[in-house]
DNA sequence: TTGCAAATGAAACTGAGTCTCGATACAGTC
DNA sequence: GACTGTATCGAGACTCAGTTTCATTTGCAA
């Protein structure tokens, strides 16, 4: 559950028809460098070549090829991750503001649970987690 | 887990030594009639009496005091909803829109796990389920 | 009934995201 | 290597959600 190469993502991009354009390369890289998680406004101002609807564009294209998750911070407001494409959660820590993916089995069998309780047929989920993680944990001992 | 009603949450806020003014009691009545969830501009629109800035910082006091919650729609937009003030999560109906809330003891289990095998301590968390409910599939057969 | 802190409203502002439309530039073809 | 159609881009205006400021109003305790 590693993090995606900007390499590999240029090569999803022309395998699924989609052109490999300067801008897109551009914001790649720049994804890339902001670090675990980012806001659209943090890739606009670290791209200030690329256009603010490219930006968005191009967020938004991410994620429909499944390479870029919303994050939904503790105040509601939405940030941006190169992510697996494999379905996953995330854990954010309120102190460092890292985040890290987790998945969980047992969580997918709890939800079939609630399928049968409700009468509901999940179709898709998010899951967030806030807390500490174990490196503020450690370091606040 | 039923809806609280304006009533109570007057009490509430006297109680809690807030002031129990006009506009609150108008904002807690047009939150009332506008159904399981809502957006804030839904609410501006309903209560035109109100100002703007005023139904913001009522929704987020609300939110304080646990009566209102956010809903993450599908999209990543916000809703809000009058809220059991017990710790629950959201089933949202893609088809007609409604919102169940549901709590589930074996999530919170589940949560231990992720906290042991991740050494990370949930303080907090959101959980979003998507799909179709119990009446849109009973009406689609 | 009065006094004052809490609450309000108007309006300007910020931040996030969308839309339009004319200009540009990939990438397949010759 | 030049040609060309279409996907993509950029500028800028716009919308929607939420915040801030500050002068005015109002609940409510004394």
């Amino acid at each position: 559950m590693s993090q995606v190469s900007p390499d590999a993502i240029e090569r999803l991009l022309s395998r699924r028809g989609y052109r490999l354009t300067a801008p897109r390369r551009n914001l790649l890289e720049v994804m890339a460098s902001l670090g675990d998680h980012f806001s659209a406004d943090a890739v606009v101002g670290a791209a200030p070549e690329v256009g603010r609807a490219t930006v968005f564009r191009t967020l938004r294209l991410l994620q429909d090829l499944g390479v870029v998750c919303q994050v939904v911070l503790d105040d509601g407001t939405l940030a941006y991750r190169l992510a697996p494409e494999e379905h996953h959660h995330h854990a954010l820590c309120v102190e460092c503001g890292s985040v890290e993916d987790f998945s969980s089995p047992a969580l997918e069998s709890v939800l079939r649970e609630v399928e049968e309780a409700m009468g509901f047929s999940v179709e898709a989920h998010r899951l967030e987690l806030y807390g500490r993680c174990a490196a503020c944990r450690a370091a606040s001992n």
